[in-house]
DNA sequence: ATTATCTATAGATCTATAGATAATGC
DNA sequence: ATTATCTATAGATCTATAGATAATGC
């Protein structure tokens, strides 16, 4: 695999121009996915991806300049989906009228909801980020975008707080509930102490926690 | 690379009958750790591994029958320390007359030590859980016996909790704690949101929402 | 004499390409 | 006519071994 590109460098996906070639791209990238969140980007070969995919070696390489372009496009089409709806879920117009407890729950939810569709795709990318720098502040500048959103959204709403410094109280519980998150969904690291609990008691118990850190009266 | 094998096959590493060979082998355990921290298994070769260490490729099968064994090796080799270390640190006589606070803290500034120590070797251990089921099952079983320790611990002081399910609420706080803690000391997750913090504030922050949420009285 | 090390290489991948064949849509 | 697909293979790794050479310690 040659030295690291990037997701600008996308051209070099070929655009197909029959309707077949849009279903052997996307069987390609679900294939990837699949595979590398499995094995590994290394470990996953290009004869694999193919097999799993239904198409030869030579197809993969008619869509995708070479491996690395492949697995980057995996990532692209990801973190796209991902930007287009986490924009929206923190439009401060969606928001208006709900407390700092409203905000917190919906975005409980919503986390469950999104780190449980496409597991391995999910896995897939991580996987790939966790030895390519470029890739890894490519998610980090996402994290931060939506973290800075509900930053605002909920910095907006300090008069509820009572923890003496409301700023480092947000902060704080938005990095807890992400290490609560990356727990509960990343299969290396379960079985967790809450495995058992079921998705609702868990939201319920993660609030409880946050109203009395961040002291709102209830 | 052949099939999965077990650390209880590590009698297959040779143990060494020279100083010179003890040397090697430590030579390279630390050279694979580091480097398949960096690259993952399969991107780190054996000639990578034996360039790193100073010797030859030929060495390093003479000290270990195949790439698996010397992975394995560099797991077996940190979690036994972690092991002895961890079992010592919850031994119940070491916290007679503790409160939950001061257990809670100890575990803090424990974890984030040992986190801290020889992160290329934690980074290669992951590395390695990741696609590995078995040592994926060690250290989910190692954790396990670690918060159990930790779970009896607190359960005996539960006088002091005014949560309403004291138990419910230490499995949580233990499951808080170590997601608070993967977020601060794995590469791959920062920066965080309280990545400015000193270590002692960031502490302290931890037990201020633990001892909200458990409802301690100060 | 035994153990550890090195060099050189066989054999098995794996990436990427070349060139031939089949399907698509103007 | 163009685009997509396949088969076959060149060239570059990478794992593991064989056999020769050097260091160790009884």
């Amino acid at each position: 695999m040659p030295k690291s590109r990037w997701i600008s460098d996308l051209h070099w996906v070929r655009t197909g121009q029959q309707s077949r070639s849009q279903r052997t791209q996307e069987a390609l990238l679900d294939a990837a996915a699949t595979l590398v969140a499995e094995k590994g980007v290394e470990a996953a070969s290009v004869a694999d991806v193919a097999r799993q995919a239904g198409c030869s070696v030579g197809s993969v390489y008619h869509h995708f300049r070479d491996k690395q372009t492949l697995v980057y496009a995996v990532v692209d089409r990801m973190t796209e989906e991902l930007r287009a709806t986490t924009e929206q879920a923190v439009e401060p117009s969606r928001w208006e009228g709900a407390s700092v407890m409203d905000i917190l729950q919906g975005m409980l939810e919503f986390s469950l909801e999104i780190g449980r569709d496409r597991p391995k795709v999910k896995d897939a990318v991580y996987e790939i980020a966790r030895h390519d720098p470029q890739i890894r502040e490519h998610l980090a500048g996402l994290r931060s975008e939506l973290h800075e959103a509900l930053f605002e959204l909920l910095l907006a709403r300090s008069a509820e707080i009572g923890h003496a410094d409301p700023a480092l109280a947000i902060r704080f519980v938005l990095d807890q509930m992400a290490g609560m998150m990356l727990l509960r969904l990343h299969e290396l690291f379960v079985p967790t102490e809450l495995e058992g609990i079921s998705d609702p008691e868990f939201i319920d118990e993660v609030l409880r926690s946050a109203r009395a850190y961040l002291a709102i009266p209830a």
